[in-house]
DNA sequence: TGTCATTATGTACATATGTTAATATGTTTT
DNA sequence: AAAACATATTAACATATGTACATAATGACA
């Protein structure tokens, strides 16, 4: 139950959960969140440091990135993540963000190493 | 996405979840409320009011007292409430609060008028 | 080893939120 | 109309939260 209301209040923020959506889908670097989002470096890496405090998500480094992706243990938190996901078409900001992230818009010259390449 | 993050909000609290899991399966009054989370009337008031202000509940007076009920008119609302829902046995102020509602434990001394009878 | 890019954290500030007690409003009933 | 009860609101307080800026720690790789 604790767990449930602390996830409900991380996602209950916009940014927070454009991130969740995100790492949903695919690992993505600190960096690579900063172009889509179009948010300050330093507030990603605090959203990403509550979600792994939660133990929400996994993070492997690869040279120099260091990739998150979400890893929800919990069933309930499994079924309320992909409630929005199905409707994520009509909610704005995150259909944008899932088409850039898709396209890698504007990324490959936010992350200087074009960390892309290295897949 | 504006609701979205309100309802997430609203509902990332231990007791406006237990109020709207409960409303979610009949219509009850503040004093019924009170009796069976054991929380005070402004508290029980002041949450209905802020779900009443998002659209979220409907109410209906009968005699001296307002019945409310949930009304959720959003799929992506309705959605996370069932995937809660769901898992309700295993969460524990929940599941109890659930069991009091049905066996109305402690309701009819509770609210003077006994509103139960009047249906 | 030194430098550079990535990521993390500290601090200070403003803003928001929850809580309680007291009080007000409105309804029924006699 | 008055009493009794249900519900709503206000005010004051403490606590929590978000944000931005600056800076620090970490690791990679030449």
């Amino acid at each position: 139950m604790k767990s449930l209301q602390e996830f409900l209040k991380l996602i209950a923020d916009e940014t927070r959960l454009r991130i969740l959506m995100l790492l949903n889908e695919e690992a993505l670097c600190v960096c690579e969140l900063e172009a889509i989002l179009e948010v300050s470096q330093p507030r990603v890496s605090r959203i990403l440091s509550k979600y792994r405090d939660l133990g929400l998500v996994i993070d492997e480094r690869k040279g120099k990135f260091i990739y998150y992706k979400l890893d929800l243990k919990d069933p309930l938190h499994q079924g309320i993540v992909s409630s929005i996901k199905v409707r994520r078409e009509t909610m704005e900001p995150l259909s944008k963000d899932y088409q850039r992230m898709l396209t890698k818009e504007g990324i490959l010259n936010a992350c200087q190493g074009s960390p892309l390449d290295l897949e």
